[in-house]
DNA sequence: GCGCTAAATGACACTAGGTGACAAGAGGTT
DNA sequence: AACCTCTTGTCACCTAGTGTCATTTAGCGC
């Protein structure tokens, strides 16, 4: 029996995903009220109580800290993906995300910060470069979800093309959805964003990806 | 008369380009041979023959050196779909592009550094974000291209999601191709790469790019 | 609870990326 | 020629990020 695989001294995986996430989240709230450029790692670290040493531990940079921030979404809609029955179309699908999010405090505050920085990658330049990395995984994510689904291989360069442009839209209506609601948007004015998306990916995918398929 | 615009003193446009061509070469060079992070910025200005501090002043930090060789391509497509006529079909329109293109060996030898970076860009994660950047460029000059062919605004989120997925799908096809090069394929063999292109883009904006419109 | 061990952290020194300021040099104008 | 203005180099300086080693801490067996 190999039942133990935790080494002494070794944190909890959990724990070392908590202290990135609070990083993550002092990270995003300074860079929001004072900018990227004129926050320093030191100010980071003060701020979670670490020591800028261990901070860069966690980070190999400053703008990647906010990371997790900006892929908390994205990371939430791969996982999604990978649960997308194949009997099922995708905006019947997506359904389930609206419906599985938590409504506790802790949570929407967070969702708060997610929005702010995808609104601040839009012009910051550092921040966007870790919002298009974002992206480039979920595309990659994709490409497997996809060849999965439409039995075919990851190599295959529709398959590529397929999850380059469903993961392209997704990010555009992503942007656009943070937009309006950092404008002061109501959530609820918002109409069906899950079934834009499932339409916007299906379009893009030129009908390939979006229909149920065979078992 | 305001003829004369140039101020005394001021180097011409050109002189700044072909400067920040070369040390685009040369980093491209240093990247290529032994690896963006064992490059160091004291490396490309002695290679070019500059100051530290000169280069600091022509390429914000050392990854975006490489800049121009990676956006050569994109910004030529860009210009190509600039002049594209309304009553020309996105396939008949990108030969213009096979015509065009000199053969002349600087030319070519150019083309492998841009080729060899794209595909160092799949693997070389500070390389990778110049790309995006360069794709994400790309993309919001194909906002303003597609709104105006398709006489819709900019602002239109239907026209954003076209331009995302097209540029997506135009980057994936270049990276493509890139590597097949690479490998050693014969650039004859590859087969009609700008037809690709062009069904690429018909597809991924759902048909509503790609054809000849009404003028 | 008590140790044991390996991993996590902190402290320190150090390199590299980059910027501000100012003086020297180069280009064009008269 | 003198003159003006942009460009370059030099130097001082700051911040981002790493290597190293001593210290602390988390989990395990008892």
């Amino acid at each position: 029996m190999t039942k133990n695989e935790r080494k002494p001294g070794r944190m909890s995986e959990q724990r070392q995903q908590r202290i990135r996430l609070e990083i993550s989240r002092e990270a995003a709230r300074l860079f929001w009220e004072q900018g990227v450029a004129a926050t320093t790692g030191e100010q980071i670290a003060a701020a979670v109580g670490l020591s800028v040493r261990t901070l860069w531990r966690y980070f190999r940079n400053k703008e990647s800290c906010v990371e997790p921030v900006l892929a908390q979404d994205g990371d939430e809609f791969v996982a999604l993906l990978r649960r997308w029955p194949r009997d099922v179309s995708l905006e019947d699908h997506l359904m389930e995300w609206a419906i599985n999010r938590t409504k506790d405090p802790d949570q929407q505050s967070f969702d708060q910060a997610v929005i702010k920085m995808t609104v601040l990658a839009e012009k910051e330049p550092d921040l966007r470069t870790v919002w298009l990395m974002t992206n480039d995984r979920i595309e990659r994510a994709l490409v497997e979800i996809f060849a999965d689904r439409l039995r075919r291989s990851p190599d295959d360069i529709e398959v590529r093309l397929h999850a380059a442009a469903a993961t392209a839209v997704v990010r555009v209506i992503s942007e656009d959805i943070s937009a309006a609601l950092m404008a002061g948007a109501d959530p609820t004015s918002l109409g069906n964003t899950l079934g834009q998306m499932a339409r916007a990916v299906h379009t893009a995918t030129g009908g390939a990806v979006g229909d149920p398929v065979d078992p």
